[in-house]
DNA sequence: CAGGATCCCGCTAGATACTG
DNA sequence: CAGTATCTAGCGGGATCCTG
């Protein structure tokens, strides 16, 4: 049945799934998804870093010490951990050039870059109102005595 | 400094904070809103059910026990635990009605609304794209053998 | 009904050390 | 450079019991 839009067989997609329902595989995926570091790790990966023109870096490959450079504080353990996963299910590639050392590059699918839309919101949301939320923390603290 | 529109005071938090940074709030608060209980109970409350025109639900008030049974699997402690938090960071409220038995309503704020969107977008995502992460990871556990 | 309070297990993040 | 391997402390999170 190839006769359906894109827009029929997202539809159809989404009445298969719900991840209100504990059994369903998109509450897993959706678990996974929601992620701090597969939130950084998207961000980092299809945002163009602004040092070549920050108009709209579509996707970006990067080295594996440039992310753990960028996501400061990340562990190797949860990067390589991270990067697996999100290869796994198809959100970015990973390609070994046999250089002495070896080079690996990570670059986000399309797949990757679908959901980079709408991490990179979330990530832009925390920054942009956490003066709000820790002005709504401290009247709350304060509130509680 | 009231003459700085809203965009321009987004543009300097965002300057302000970079979830980049290990130390920076932001981080912690990325944490927080990246979970699976948050992603759900904001896409319960800012969700309509559809059970009366899905146009558009811009808010909805829901009971604790509603909220329990729509997000099937979770634990109370875990719902409670939740709630209080986003009740802390501002992004909900929490009203008590003093009935026999008593009546917990939550309802999003303006601002958990506009968090609500960009995790809207994060579900719909699991759950359209659910098949070609499964699909993926046939691919890529076949491969490894 | 809407939680609060405890107990407790599992697992997983993180630190450390080693390698091709 | 880009990991792998191992260990452990800590806590996320479920189960259970209790309350206003």
């Amino acid at each position: 049945m190839p006769t359906l839009t894109s827009a029929q067989r997202r539809a159809q997609a989404r009445q298969e799934y719900d991840a209100f329902l504990a059994g369903c595989p998109s509450r897993q995926l959706l678990d996974r998804i929601s992620d701090k570091w597969v939130t950084l790790i998207l961000a980092a990966l299809g945002d163009d870093d602004g040092s070549c023109g920050q108009v709209a870096g579509p996707a970006r490959a990067m080295r594996y010490s440039e992310l753990s450079r960028q996501l400061a504080g990340v562990s190797q353990k949860m990067l390589t951990q991270t990067l697996r996963a999100l290869e796994r299910d198809g959100l970015l590639t990973r390609t070994v050039t046999p250089t002495v050392p070896v080079t690996v590059r990570y670059e986000l699918t399309d797949l990757g870059l679908s959901l980079h839309q709408a991490i990179r919101a979330i990530k832009s949301w925390a920054e942009e109102h956490m003066d709000e939320v820790i002005r709504s923390r401290e009247t709350y603290d304060a509130h509680a005595t």
